[in-house]
DNA sequence: TCCTGAACAGTATTTTTTACTGAATATCAT
DNA sequence: ATGATATTCAGTAAAAAATACTGTTCAGGA
């Protein structure tokens, strides 16, 4: 099979979306295949990028992180060379795990996670705010995380 | 160890957020232990809900979800009720990641994923739009994701 | 100092992953 | 239609990993 999804293709990625600790053997059962080419599937389908990658997701609050701030920001200038500079400077903040560039006055979404507001606080002050051409910066903290989801739903 | 996390698993932590299909034997060799307490430690991040799952991340583009979707959503009122139930109605759809819930004005963020424009605009037609106390809903495309991270830097 | 419990390394067993083989099925050109 | 070719499958075997178990070391408290 030459990068295409079949429908068992795709039940495997449902599958494997919500838990990825599950044996070949229980996943063959699900599908109704055999082991030998479950197994072929689900390395295909990484080695073909359908896949990026294996995590663990943990428990947010249980770690002491307890602070979710979505920050937008708008920049001064819109040339290519700004939006780069930007770009490439906010990836590296650890403390940021998601930046969306969205449509409309060009600015981008920042999901931020620190451990309170203190510790946001200063996360502001000595890294975010000191970035070059931003123009507007403002923080709306998160009340309650009502859904996280990982998995995309396919459907055949 | 009652519940409390040291230096290693903070390490084992930090390591199975960026790849969960790592061996113990490699997890192990990286925090210096050996295979069986290494074990032991994972089994428990995991027992203790520290580890909520393992998934498996997979491509949007590469599956066809081309369109990432952010919505305001503002209610009429703020009844424990009403948002209770806005809140029910609106994790059961499968085309919403994420539900937040915004400190300011009580609203929310959504996180929507479709195929495309088309896609979205059936969703909120026959779905979104079709909530009660519904007061007003303001769609953001997303251009470009920048960044798209699940792990959370833990330092000890 | 002795006792107790926690954490560790090492070993053994079970389970899973992975590679390999041949059969069945579908595809395509003749 | 038929034969050649490629794909997908199930089954088996080997390698690797997960898991359970055992005994030892080390730290803290009576």
């Amino acid at each position: 099979m030459i990068d295409k999804l079949d429908k068992l293709d795709t039940r495997i990625l449902n599958i494997l979306q919500k838990d990825s600790s599950l044996s070949t053997k229980d996943i063959a059962q699900q599908i109704g295949l055999s082991v030998s080419p479950t197994h072929e599937r689900i390395k295909r389908l990484k080695t073909e990028g359908y896949i990026e990658k294996y995590v663990a997701l943990v428990n947010r609050e249980r770690l002491g992180k307890h602070l979710l701030v979505l920050c937008t920001v708008t920049l001064k200038e819109q040339s290519i060379e700004t939006l780069k500079n930007f770009e490439e400077s906010v990836i590296c903040f650890k403390e940021v795990l998601e930046v969306l560039c969205i449509a409309g006055g060009q600015d981008y979404l920042l999901k931020i996670v620190v451990d309170d507001v203190d510790d946001y606080h200063t996360f502001v002050v000595t890294h975010l705010s000191s970035l070059s051409n931003i123009s507007t910066l403002s923080s709306s903290f998160v009340l309650k995380e009502i859904k996280r989801e990982t998995a995309y739903y396919l459907n055949y």
